[in-house]
DNA sequence: TGGTTCAAGATAAGG
DNA sequence: TCCTTATCTTGA
């Protein structure tokens, strides 16, 4: 697999036959494709072409024609493999653990045993194998054959797609190929070193070869070449010869705004560069096509560090005018792959993931570091191989498929995204950062007359002297729950939860506690965004291997933090306002999300998953009580039917008791003490306690799961999520009780907010998919805010958009292929649509059934 | 003395 | 001694 093809060591005299063969050779290809059929090898020879271990592919009369009249196939079955054994050209493995590679992979990595620390340096491996444990519905041991075909039938038409795409470039070649000189040919023979050459003689001067200098007929053959090559290694190269792999994971996104001087391929001992910048727009045509095809390709491995950079330098350099082509891309990378498998401690450079993950050492370190192309074949080399080692940690953890599957395929996804811009009211950013100025230091006046002097209000030591040395405060505090103490440095806290309680005894609490509002409205908010925007317009990135639940993060700016609720000024002076007349002293409303707006003639479309947690945790603890609930069909508020069954009344739920309902219900899931939920509730801690024990008793199984996460947990150093997402919990044994229950919360707590994380990330994979395939809607994913997602799209086809979204989250059979076929209850999805994010109103879609919709049914949440 | 770096504390989000 | 994040400010 993957060898160079013969005419590569002693190029032929290329002829029109030849060149015709390469086109063939694509269609041939695109049926190895379509067929599933792995390692299959073409030989050409003359007009003829030879296809081995071809298995059942057949050719049908059109796809002849396409290899021209004077070309015959001549085809040769060997051993047919049967698709269900490859996705991707990797092997599933239906063990869920493969002890003996791994342990091998271990006694060659001396680090292994340093591994006692909190964040361990590897996993510790599950002392059983997963199977006896697979009972359990967060068990990703879904692969049944059946299901694998399923999920390879449903991706079929991205297949045909991309045949389709394939068959119609190769005009495009046709052309390119006319352009032939003869003369070339030497010349390449010099450029191109041969591939039976040792790593000694590819260390010299030839070792990279740029496109640029090449003729169209020489480039026809590195894109012929490419075709048959089964792992590459890209990277961007920057103009001062700094890589996007080596450098840290955290200065990425400084990098992308770098000039990219082109992409580096590396495959089998070669590299070429691919340029970014050049006047030729055929040659930028013709780079488009040749790595377009390299990174669709199923049966080669591309193995990119730092991928998402990548994508998003291809996309914007190369202008693919099909953009959305980029999901198709299935690459693999070895920095999230470091993530998944120590998602606590993640590898923060190649450097870091050299210690752990690669066997890859030695004298290969010894390379002239001044010159750059023997640093960029180290670096390639270096990635394949922690890759390659990183690929047997993953497949004996069960991660393979998740990175595979869901990981992998999101890059493009965020890639597209980060490249999205969203339009920003500068105006309305500047009037709020001016009412909230004046408006502090109205706020900070007050504060220092109550004070009786003048003092930082920001300084939290300078407040602790203030309330507690000053005013004496604290007197108040010590009776009932005690003083609150920081969590470090045993400071009396100033945190919001003490100022609330003493803002009964003195003005000063709150005066502070709404100038910290504000004041964090103005900062992070208001000139934060500010700070961010370049023409109107502003650019988020996410952070794909940050939190450690699977959770996707966003920063600079952190547009998932942006306060949904708006903030009341009482009394504030609208003479303040440039160009308001009045000046009467009223109430004004600042909202965070207002100054987000979407561009002329489009409208934001907002998706909510309702209550995914619940119904994740209704799914996994099979409590037939919840799943009644979900299950049945009526819209009624599910939080009122819990209180209802729980209350065991028939008579209304009141708000209260629905609100208790609420908060009870999240805190038990994530395990609060009596105490904190005392104070959420204002009771008692024993009333509190009584409350704990009495949900635990009408849902028994929420209980029990809980016990179970803990126990699995002791029993393999790790919890798991529904796809098989990992984190290891090395704790959950520690002597130290505080330190044990904190991992033991975290155990219940990642089941279900990694599980949450895995549906979403598969939500947006499915969904992107979805209206790539309705190539003309044209609806642009903006936002991920962890069980919502926000697209920006065309008014005029918000009804159709709407309804293709709707149709696939709320399909939990689709979102959780090939991990398991489905859900025990229904999800449900909330659509909202508006011009700014601030006010977004429920999307009706159209209703398919009159009758359904004359029942009147209350509001949920 | 002025600038940088880092940890801690507080507060926004999501469930 | 609910969990998961990002950002800002202070103060050493």
């Amino acid at each position: 697999m993957g060898r160079w093809i013969k005419p590569l060591n002693n190029p032929p005299r290329l002829s029109e036959t030849d060149l015709l063969s390469a086109q063939a050779r694509i269609v041939l290809m695109s049926l190895e494709r379509r067929y599933g059929v792995k390692d299959s090898l073409w030989s050409f020879n003359n007009s003829e072409i030879c296809a081995y271990n071809a298995g059942n592919c057949e050719l049908q009369e059109s796809q002849c024609s396409l290899l021209g009249s004077s070309t015959k196939v001549k085809q040769e079955p060997i051993t047919p493999i049967r698709s269900s054994e490859c996705i991707n050209n990797q092997k599933i493995s239906t063990d869920n653990h493969d002890s003996y590679s791994t342990n091998a992979y271990f006694k060659e990595n001396k680090d292994y045993h340093k591994s006692q620390k909190q964040v361990m340096d590897l996993p510790v491996l599950a002392p059983t194998p997963l199977v006896s444990v697979t009972k359990h519905p967060t068990s990703a041991a879904y692969s049944s054959e059946a299901h694998i075909q399923q999920f390879l039938h449903q991706h079929v038409d991205q297949y045909e797609k991309r045949r389709q795409l394939a068959a119609s470039d190769v005009s495009c070649m046709k052309n390119l190929s006319r352009a032939t000189n003869e003369k070339s040919e030497d010349k390449l023979k010099a450029k191109i070193p041969s591939s039976s050459h040792n790593a000694k003689t590819t260390r010299d001067d030839q070792l990279l070869i740029d496109i640029t200098s090449l003729s169209p007929q020489e480039r026809e053959i590195i894109s012929f070449q490419l075709e048959t090559v089964g792992e590459v290694c890209l990277m961007v190269v920057y103009h001062d010869n700094s890589t996007s792999a080596n450098v840290s994971f955290y200065q990425l996104n400084d990098r992308f705004g770098q000039s990219a001087k082109g992409v580096l391929v590396y495959a089998e001992n070669r590299m070429m560069l691919f340029p970014l910048v050049v006047s030729d727009p055929s040659l930028i045509k013709w780079c488009r096509y040749v790595l377009n095809a390299l990174l669709c390709k199923e049966t080669t491995r591309k193995v990119v560090v730092n991928s998402k950079l990548l994508v998003k330098v291809l996309l914007q350099k190369l202008n693919f005018t099909r953009q959305s082509e980029v999901i198709l891309w299935h690459l693999e990378d070895p920095a999230v792959a470091g993530w998944l498998l120590k998602p606590d401690d993640p590898p923060c450079s190649l450097k870091n993931l050299r210690k752990t993950h690669t066997t890859f050492c030695g004298d290969n370190y010894n390379y002239d570091r001044t010159k750059s192309d023997s640093k960029f074949y180290f670096l390639a080399k270096e990635s394949l191989a922690i890759m390659e080692g990183q690929r047997i940690l993953l497949k004996s953890y069960s991660l393979w498929q998740l990175f595979l599957h869901v990981e992998m395929p999101l890059v493009p996804v965020l890639a597209l995204m980060e490249l999205q811009p969203i339009r920003v009211d500068m105006p309305m950013l500047l009037r709020y950062s001016d009412m909230l100025k004046k408006n502090l230091q109205k706020l900070e006046n007050q504060a220092h007359e109550m004070a009786a002097h003048p003092f930082s209000i920001n300084s939290t030591s300078q407040i602790r002297q203030v309330l507690y040395e000053k005013l004496g405060l604290d007197k108040h505090l010590s009776g009932g729950n005690g003083m609150i103490l920081t969590t470090s440095n045993n400071l009396k806290s100033t945190s919001e939860a003490v100022l609330v309680q003493m803002s009964a005894y003195h003005p000063l609490p709150s005066v502070i506690l709404q100038y910290r509002q504000l004041a964090k409205m103005k900062s992070t908010y208001i000139e934060g965004i500010l700070e961010l925007v370049q023409d109107g317009v502003v650019y988020t990135h996410w952070d794909q291997t940050a939190a450690a639940t699977g959770r996707l993060t966003s920063c600079s700016p952190n547009l998932q933090a942006v306060p949904k609720t708006s903030i009341v000024i009482k009394d504030f002076d609208n003479s303040i306002i440039i160009g308001q007349e009045s000046s009467e002293p009223k109430t004004v409303k600042i909202c965070a999300r207002e100054p987000y707006i979407c561009g002329e003639n489009n409208i934001f479309l907002a998706a909510d998953f309702q209550q995914i947690e619940l119904r994740l945790l209704a799914h996994l603890t099979d409590d037939i009580t919840l799943r009644t609930i979900f299950n049945s069909l009526s819209h009624f508020d599910v939080f009122i039917q819990l209180a209802a069954k729980w209350y065991a009344s028939e008579s209304e739920i009141t708000n209260l008791e629905r609100e208790q309902t609420k908060r009870v219900v999240y805190s038990i899931m994530y395990g609060v003490g009596e105490e904190r939920l005392a104070k959420y509730l204002k009771a008692t801690p024993s009333t509190a306690k009584e409350i704990i024990n009495s949900f635990l008793v009408s849902f028994p199984a929420i209980q029990h799961f809980t016990q179970w996460c803990v126990t699995f947990a002791r029993q393999h150093g790790y919890v798991e999520t529904l796809m098989g997402r990992k984190r290891w919990l090395p704790n959950i044994t520690h002597s130290a009780a505080q330190l044990r229950s904190q991992a033991e919360r975290q155990a219940v707590n990642f089941c279900l907010q990694g599980s949450a994380a895995d549906l979403c990330k598969c939500t947006m994979l499915r969904v992107e998919e979805a209206l790539y395939n309705k190539s003309h809607l044209r609806a642009r994913l903006l936002l991920q805010i962890h069980d919502e997602l926000v697209w920006e799209m065309p008014s005029d086809q918000l009804q159709e958009t709407c309804e293709v979204i709707k149709t696939v989250m709320e399909d939990a059979k689709l979102l959780c292929c090939p991990f398991l076929p489905g859900l025990k209850v229904p999800l449900s999805v909330h659509l909202t649509h508006g011009t700014s994010w601030a006010r977004l109103s429920p999307q009706m879609l159209r209703p398919p059934d009159v009758a359904a919709f004359s029942v009147s049914r209350p509001c949920s949440t």
